[in-house]
RNA sequence: GCGCUCGUAGCUCAGCUGGAUAGAGCAGCGGAUUUCUAAUCCGCGGGUCGUAGGUUCGAGUCCUACCGGGCGUGCCA
């Protein structure tokens, strides 16, 4: 159904990025679905894909993160929910050190500390990674996401000076106050990038994250080869990035890979700010994904109380969390949205339900198919686009594929979303109009079956490429 | 100040390389089921596409200016 490219591509895709001792929180949401439904969308179209988190695991909160898990920790809370426990010795220690300086000055030396190497302090950090890499498992085990390399900020850490000194050898960089910097003079920076200098070492000596990224990309580079690596983070980066790409350039010129800042809008919250809660938290991603399941199983139970309940649960699942990824994928990726559990988790018109009932009422016709009394074998059937809507079906289904690139070209999503819903309406309409099992004639109703199989068989390959599962009832 | 981005129906948003009377969902109103799942389908009402210019045979789409929202803009990432 796919052809192949006329030359496979090796891909990294750079997504998610959560950071240590931090719960998952709906910002990340985005990023996740974005950079999992390209990935997925690449390797259909026969590219090598690696997908690559980054993971914030080096930074200057573990100072007080160690004086928290020290001096507050709570075992028993941490054995419920680490990260919950994490986030409140965080902010337990960040509190105390805005009223005593002493905190801070002993927040500093854990951070010295353990950025020296001390026993006791890597074993905790070790330990504050381990549990958060485990509940962030549990996120991606449950939105069916999947990495095939997690390498944190600290894994590049011995390898930042070496990128710093080679960058001001080359005359890239240079002093200036008290930093390192990189101007950007030459003929081809833009004015915007002129006007805007970029970090590669802070007065204190120490990295920061242009560093970091210079650091990762170099060892991507060598690592993978890739010709091209796709980063998906939020909007408020792309400077960061202009600025990442242009140093790469200066620094590597032969390399020839096309990098790609893939961004995308905000979430707000009602009043159009950054998004909060009522009480100042944001809304963790977790509970998101439990609502979505929830909701999902009552508008199941609702509409099939027969079903037994084990049905209904993993019914109310698929449609659940698909509703969450298709609100996501659905609009365009660089419009900001206000988030709202009603649109977030809606079940009706242009939803994910709607493309899985599709795909149920066509599992419906074949479950019916089969228990005929008589085999018909219309595999090898040619389809006939007779009616009206068999004609639009049948258009929309050679359309596929020309979606697909458009989404891999653009890495925009919605493109395959929309095509989605009206492959789906096409399906209603058809549905509406045209019987399957009752055709007038056998080659019609051979020609019907066959259609409505191709037609299954794009919804549940489109749906995949969502990271959307698929349901034989409803 | 400079830069990025957005401004399309009451609400939420689509609208690829510029191409015919600008689309969808929600909300409102009215229809369709002895037939494969009505979580569906059909119809109605509703838009000076922020404003003003420009390029073009043709602009929601490209360019310029302005107005309004969001974000960014040397020691957080």
């Amino acid at each position: 159904m796919i052809s192949s490219p006329a030359q496979p591509q090796k891909i990294v895709v750079d997504f998610s990025s959560p950071n240590v001792a931090k719960p998952m929180h709906v910002g990340h949401i985005r990023s996740t679905i974005l950079g999992d439904c390209l990935a997925r969308v690449f390797r259909i179209l026969g590219h090598d894909v690696v997908c690559d988190n980054h993971i914030g695991d080096w930074g200057t909160q573990f100072g007080k993160l160690l004086v928290g898990w020290k001096k507050h920790l709570d075992e028993s809370a941490l054995e419920r929910d680490p990260l919950a426990e994490m986030e409140r010795l965080y902010k337990k220690v960040d509190q105390l050190s805005r009223d005593d300086e002493s905190v801070l000055q002993e927040a500093r030396a854990e951070l010295v500390q353990l950025q020296g190497g001390d026993p006791e302090n890597l074993k905790i950090w070790q330990e504050m990674i381990r549990q958060s890499q485990r509940q962030f498992d549990s996120v991606y085990g449950r939105l069916g996401v999947h990495f095939d390399e997690t390498l944190g900020e600290s894994f590049y850490n011995d390898r930042l000076k070496s990128v710093v000194d080679r960058l001001l050898e080359q005359g890239i960089g240079r002093e200036s106050d008290g930093a390192k910097m990189v101007f950007f003079e030459g003929a081809e920076d833009s004015d915007e990038l002129k006007a805007h200098p970029a970090m590669i070492l802070k007065s204190d000596g120490a990295a920061n994250y242009t560093t970091t990224d210079l650091a990762t990309l170099e060892y991507r580079m060598e690592r993978w080869s890739p010709d091209q690596i796709v980063y998906v983070t939020d909007g408020r980066q792309q400077l960061h990035f202009k600025q990442l790409f242009a140093i790469f350039r200066k620094w590597k010129p032969e390399a020839k890979a096309q990098l790609d800042h893939v961004w995308f809008g905000s979430i707000l919250g009602e009043d159009g700010k950054p998004f909060k809660t009522r009480s100042g938290e944001t809304i963790k991603l977790v509970d998101l994904l439990d609502e979505a399941e929830e909701r999902g199983f009552r508008v199941v139970t609702e509409k099939n109380p027969e079903l037994p309940e084990d049905q209904r649960r993993e019914i109310g699942r698929i449609i659940g969390l698909g509703a969450i990824k298709y609100a996501d994928l659905s609009p365009n990726r660089q419009s900001d949205y206000v988030f709202s559990w009603d649109k977030m988790l809606a079940l009706t018109g242009n939803t994910a339900v709607y493309l899985l009932y599709a795909y149920t009422r066509i599992q419906s016709i074949f479950r019916k198919l089969e228990a005929e009394t008589v085999p018909l074998e219309w595999s090898a059937a040619n389809i006939r686009l007779e009616k009206p809507t068999e004609l639009a079906l049948g258009k929309a289904l050679l359309q596929y594929e020309f979606n697909l690139n458009a989404v891999a070209d653009e890495r925009r999503p919605n493109y395959l979303c929309s095509y989605l819903y009206d492959l789906a309406g096409a399906l209603s309409k058809f549905y509406d109009e045209c019987s399957v099992l009752h055709a007038d004639d056998i080659e019609t109703k051979k020609s019907r079956l066959a259609l409505c199989d191709l037609t299954g068989r794009t919804l549940k390959s489109g749906l995949n490429l969502l990271g959307i599962e698929t349901t034989d009832r409803m």
